[in-house]
DNA sequence: AAGGATTGCTTTTTT
DNA sequence: AGCAATCCTT
């Protein structure tokens, strides 16, 4: 079996081939950032399937998003037979579960037509809840609360036994208890339960688990230390009896704690597989020795850790450029300028990532690539289905699945307004109370009775026939249908569409979603509102767009770039302010975090501060992360001195690494010069304007452009990138 | 019941 | 600063 020259051991170092072929049996893979891991995992998967005739079937493989599942896949449809890769299981645990839930429905004792709730839906039931229970929500915060619940499910703990010290214990356990009933009778499930169902199905129902036993003979899982109590739990469930689990793990970069995760997990693996083997990977094939050693020399702070001995075989490399800027603007700025200059050295946006702490670092940025016109692409943020219009439409559909779904029914009972106030919706509380049902089917009783004013009555009559009808076209309709219909019954979006200019991108998200909908015809309305339930935004990363991604390190993890910049890094931000009130481990956690950003760069890493950061709309000085201190000045280059800038006033103008920015290799060819002084031109963003200047610098034509208007006035653009076109008539 | 004004609160991080 | 919840007016 240690054939090596068998095609998929090419390339492969030896610690790689190691873990690779090791027979089936517990394993745990301990690898350094950029040491091949998920490559490690998926030839693991193509040596089961080919060396040791496994059928695929019986594989299941887990990734921490969505996107490293299809990248997974992908890359095994390429190494391997057409067919071996069909059938093979890989997704997220959440995805895995959610699909296992649908088919057990009925032993788990679940709707299979369950609705997701994801965190604003849990919110808002949350709310109810509160207000049910006659609780005062300063005192007893819905967010809170739900945080309370959240990690008494991570730790599979039941509203009966959730432990109780104090009186506010005992106002969660009633809450937890209120809250999960809540979501059953609207059918629907929530991030947790989407884990914790599956392990209590298991160990109600030993056939059921035995046959889950059968179908996943082979479990593979990437990011192991990110894993909590329940995710553990179920791997253990499923494979303490093959006890074929091959678990990929670096302790340095778990990031995840608040959400449950716990790197006891690894202890606990070698207690529950005493015959585990390890492996460790620590050559590192993506970052310089530079970046690494900088990298490394923050982490070895931290204590508690196993320390590893990293290398690389790429030598040197150019120092980490550290930057203070004055304030988040000018260190925007700074980012924009240097990506500039970047271009000119041959990288491309695409090559550039931008990451922070927070997501509402991304404003500051955003605002000067738009000014830079530098191309960018936001991951999170406001994430594309939080949006209230995505998310209004998104009930809409879940009510045609689920009318009894009383927080998607709340929410778009009165709306667009059709006269249903907070009057009428206590009476169908009130209703739905004592005919224990739903506030559909509530509002329907009400109709019925005639007891309300005609006005009311229609109002409410008119809304449930819609949703009515909806829920039975919903198994003829395809869903982009079923959306064109509920828009045009509800007249949505002449509601949105208010001739403004919000109004119109609201209404082109609503576009957005639809043409979702319409990729896949076939798909039925319950799996699409599990998928886009399930879907994280880095999942729609796409590398093929040609601009600068910015993100928050959480979501940087996984990915790598030649040229990262790691913003804001500054005490209260990167140690943020709530892990320094909290406990050590808190403060680590974020140290943890600042080594996966680090170690996301292949070749260039930039630091910056600033000096004064915006803080809840005041301004103030701010002090550099006290991890800074930990870099070692060798790993630190040294600046060279400043050019003055154009405009020249400002004297915390940022260093340009002049010679060092040369990308070693290729250089482009010399660009054709396309405008000339005086010519008449148009900018999509900016209009029309004059150019007053065009030069060839650095193999790209720089135009300045004076713009006629004068709220924009004077711009310099790459003419090969810049949307930027000679004016004509016509 | 709807829409506008005011207050007060909030931000970690995400499947 | 921005947003959601609440209050206030119509």
């Amino acid at each position: 079996m240690n054939n090596e020259n068998h095609p998929l051991l090419r390339e492969l170092n030896a610690q790689q081939r190691a873990a690779i072929t090791v027979p089936p049996g517990p394993v745990l893979v301990l690898a350094g950032p950029g040491s091949g891991k998920t490559r490690v995992l998926t030839h693991r998967v193509a040596w089961l399937l080919s060396m040791e005739l496994v059928p695929p079937w019986q594989v299941l493989a887990v990734t921490f998003t969505n996107k490293a599942a299809r990248e997974m896949r992908k890359r095994l449809d390429g190494m391997l037979e057409r067919t071996a890769s069909r059938g093979l299981s890989i997704g997220t645990f959440h995805a895995t579960c959610a699909r296992i839930l649908r088919r057990e429905a009925e032993w788990a004792g679940l709707d299979s037509d369950y609705v997701i709730f994801d965190s604003a839906d849990q919110l808002s039931a949350m709310k109810l809840v509160v207000k049910e229970l006659g609780l005062d929500d300063k005192r007893y915060r819905p967010r809170a609360l739900l945080g309370a619940v959240s990690r008494a499910k991570n730790e599979l703990l039941l509203p009966a036994d959730y432990p109780v010290h104090t009186y506010y214990d005992e106002i969660v356990a009633r809450v937890y208890r209120r809250y999960q009933e809540m979501l059953r009778e609207n059918s629907a499930l929530d991030f947790d339960d989407l884990l914790v169902e599956p392990v209590r199905l298991f160990r109600a129902t030993p056939e059921v688990l035995e046959k889950y036993r059968q179908r996943f003979r082979y479990i593979l899982v990437d990011e192991f230390q990110d894993t909590n109590m329940a995710q553990y739990t179920l791997l253990r469930q499923l494979s303490q009896e093959h006890r074929s689990l091959y678990v990929v793990a670096d302790e340095d970069q778990s990031i995840y704690s608040w959400r449950g995760a716990d790197t006891r997990n690894i202890h606990r693996l070698r207690e529950d597989y005493p015959e585990l083997q390890e492996f460790l990977l620590e050559e590192n094939y993506r970052s310089t020795q530079v970046i690494l050693n900088g990298a490394q020399a923050i982490i070895a702070h931290n204590l508690e850790r196993t320390p590893k001995s990293l290398f690389t075989r790429r030598p040197g490399g150019l120092p980490i450029a550290l930057h203070e800027a004055y304030d988040e603007e000018e260190e925007a700025d700074f980012v924009a300028r240097e990506v500039q200059a970047l271009q000119r050295a041959n990288y491309t946006p695409g090559d550039v990532a931008v990451m922070y702490r927070t997501n509402a670092q991304s404003r500051a940025l955003e605002e000067a690539f738009v000014h830079a016109n530098i191309p960018y692409r936001l991951i999170g943020g406001t994430r594309f289905y939080s949006r209230k219009e995505v998310k209004d439409v998104l009930a809409f559909l879940r009510l045609a699945q689920n009318p009894d779904d009383n927080v998607s029914f709340l929410r778009v009972v009165n709306l667009p307004a059709r006269g249903i106030g907070a009057r009428t919706l206590a009476k169908v509380a009130a209703q739905a109370e004592a005919q224990q049902s739903s506030r559909y089917r509530a509002a329907m009783a009400l109709v019925a009775q005639g007891t309300l004013s005609r006005r009311t009555r229609n109002a409410l009559q008119v809304f449930t026939e819609l949703v009515t009808a909806w829920h039975e076209a919903r198994e003829q309709l395809p869903v982009v249908q079923l959306l064109d219909r509920i828009i045009a019954d509800t007249g949505y979006e002449s509601y949105l569409r208010d001739n403004t200019d919000v109004g119109e991108s609201r209404w082109e998200n609503i576009l957005a979603l639809r043409a979702v909908t319409a990729e896949a015809p076939e798909l039925l309305l319950r799996d699409f509102l599990t998928d886009v339930a399930l879907v994280a935004d880095v999942d729609e990363l796409d590398e093929r767009v040609e601009a600068v991604t910015l993100l928050t390190l959480h979501s940087a993890k996984g990915l790598e770039y030649p040229v990262v910049f790691i913003t804001g890094l500054e005490d209260g931000m990167l140690p943020h302010s709530r892990s320094l009130d909290d406990s050590l481990q808190a403060v680590a956690e974020e140290r943890r975090l600042l080594y996966v950003g680090m170690t996301r760069a292949k070749e260039r890493l930039y630091l910056s501060y600033a000096f004064l950061r915006h803080w809840y709309g005041n301004t103030e000085p701010s002090l550099p992360s006290r991890f800074l201190a930990d870099l070692p000045p060798e790993v630190l280059g040294q600046p060279s001195k400043p050019k003055r800038s154009v405009q020249g006033a400002n004297h915390w103008s940022a260093p340009r690494w002049g010679q060092a920015l040369q990308r070693q290799p290729e250089r482009r060819p010399a660009v054709q010069q396309r405008f000339h002084r005086g010519q008449h031109v148009s900018h999509r963003r900016f209009g029309e304007g004059a150019v007053q200047d065009s030069q060839i610098e650095g193999g790209e034509e720089l135009v300045t452009v004076l713009f006629f208007d004068n709220r924009v006035g004077v711009k310099q653009f790459l003419a090969g990138l810049a949307p930027l076109e000679p004016f004509s008539k016509h």
